[in-house]
DNA sequence: AGCTTTTGACCACAT
DNA sequence: GATGTGGTCAAAAGC
């Protein structure tokens, strides 16, 4: 019966990377901020149906009406004491994507750099270490964050995500979520009470990801082996993915009774360049790890993961959206934006806001990068807006790739790669 | 001996 | 109904 359940769910989860490709090539983001405080996407005491974060992500931007500045948006989010939040929305021309909700052209997706949602972080949020996922969740400050849309989601939805999260946080703490606009067609069909004034161009669909970030220690990881997120896998297949140029492993978590599944893409030298969960541990990781130890705590994680989840079917009106939708994990981007040599290096201030801006004449693409006041290790980095031009090719291919001696720098590596794929040529714009 | 990985086959779903 | 695709199973092989 569950595996049953598991299995529609989990068909309802596909597509995970045509709204990332859709971010990538030759697409640049344009800012194009969340129409809501984060947290008024994910929670809400409405409909009562039970998407999961995904579609919570989702929902998040499938309100173009509602849309803040950027300056709001991280104004509010940095207001709260839980968690940092930076929220965009990046509008992708429907002709990288397809004309209809969700269709993304396979040339996206197979010419994807590694991992390169990751490259292009439009929005993100940090827990802070520490903060235990009944903390995070139980926080009114968190609640705050994801307060309700009236008429959005119910208890279940939060449930969904609170289980997301939790894992989110006890696992890896890092975590990316991303979601594709449907089409403004689509856009007008969802539910809305706003005017739909603050659309974007009509030949324009967003895209949004929300990520949260820790780094922890780095630990080595075999190019074999699935990341070291704390918990024991098996892999139990492993597949050719149609778009992908990597296979795509499966596992299972090896404790007993415990539903939780990753699949993990690698690219031919061993990154991991996807990794997707599914589900949530019935159990704590194992303790016996000792180089868990080593950061005395067993909730650490270097992996890259994705979350992946999904509402019940026929609770969201736009299944491609549905499809497109998901909660991505990833782990030590911060560290990749700060070691980036293309832009300037960010200076270990907690305190200070650091603002990039792309130096291509004509781009108006910024990023903002910020440390975490509650973990020094922890940067915040936000891109703002989209590239109207293509990654300068000198750049795109001087970058040669660390050795793969651990999972951090695997992770990070994948996601300079990335970085490099989507060149920001940006300067450092100080503003106080 | 026990566990994990590999890999072809099978199944469910979408088109 | 045929075909394509992703996910899972399970036997065999490896460690």
């Amino acid at each position: 019966m569950a595996d049953k359940e598991e299995q529609e769910v989990e068909h309802q989860q596909k597509q995970p990377l045509t709204s990332k490709s859709s971010t990538g090539g030759s697409s640049r983001p344009t800012i194009s901020l969340p129409p809501r405080p984060f947290g008024e996407m994910f929670f809400s005491g409405g409909l009562g149906f039970s998407p999961g974060p995904m579609t919570l992500v989702s929902n998040l931007f499938s309100d173009p009406d509602e849309l803040k500045t950027f300056s709001q948006l991280l104004a509010g989010a940095m207001a709260s004491p839980v968690a940092a939040v930076v929220a965009t929305a990046h509008q992708t021309p429907v002709s990288s994507v397809g004309g209809s909700g969700g269709d993304v052209d396979p040339r996206f997706k197979q010419n994807r750099p590694t991992g390169l949602m990751i490259a292009q972080p439009p929005a993100m949020f940090t827990v802070p270490p520490g903060l235990s996922p009944a903390t995070l969740l139980d926080s009114p400050s968190f609640f705050g964050l994801f307060s309700p849309i009236q008429g959005s989601f119910g208890m279940t939805h939060q449930q969904a995500l609170a289980q997301v999260t939790a894992q989110a946080v006890q696992g890896n703490t890092s975590v990316q979520s991303q979601s594709e606009h449907p089409s403004s067609t689509q856009q007008q069909q969802e539910t809305s009470s706003e005017p739909m004034s603050q659309l974007p161009a009509p030949a324009q669909r967003d895209t949004v990801e929300v990520s949260v970030y820790e780094h922890r220690s780095s630990q080595p990881q075999s190019a074999d082996k699935p990341a070291d997120d704390g918990y024991n896998w098996r892999k139990y297949g492993q597949k050719q993915v149609k778009g992908s140029d990597f296979p795509r492993s499966y596992y299972k978590c090896t404790h007993p009774a415990c539903p939780v599944k990753k699949k993990v893409e690698r690219s031919q030298d061993g990154q991991v360049t996807e990794i997707i969960y599914k589900g949530q541990h019935s159990h704590e990781p194992p303790q016996n790890k000792t180089k868990r130890d080593n950061n005395g705590s067993s909730r650490s994680s270097d992996v890259a993961t994705q979350f992946q989840t999904s509402n019940t079917a026929g609770l969201n009106k736009n299944k491609r959206e549905q499809e497109t939708s998901q909660v991505t994990t990833t782990a030590t981007e911060q560290m990749c934006e700060a070691s980036d040599s293309e832009e300037t290096s960010v200076e270990p201030d907690p305190k200070r806001r650091s603002y990039y801006k792309c130096t291509t004449p004509g781009c108006g693409v910024r990023k903002h990068v910020e440390r975490a006041a509650n973990d020094p290790k922890a940067v915040v980095t936000t891109y703002e807006g989209k590239h109207n031009h293509d990654v300068p090719a000198a750049r795109n291919s001087s970058h040669q790739l660390r050795p793969n001696n651990n999972l951090h720098n695997t992770t990070m590596d994948s996601m300079n790669q990335e970085q490099r794929v989507a060149r920001l040529r940006l300067k450092e714009e100080q503003i106080t």
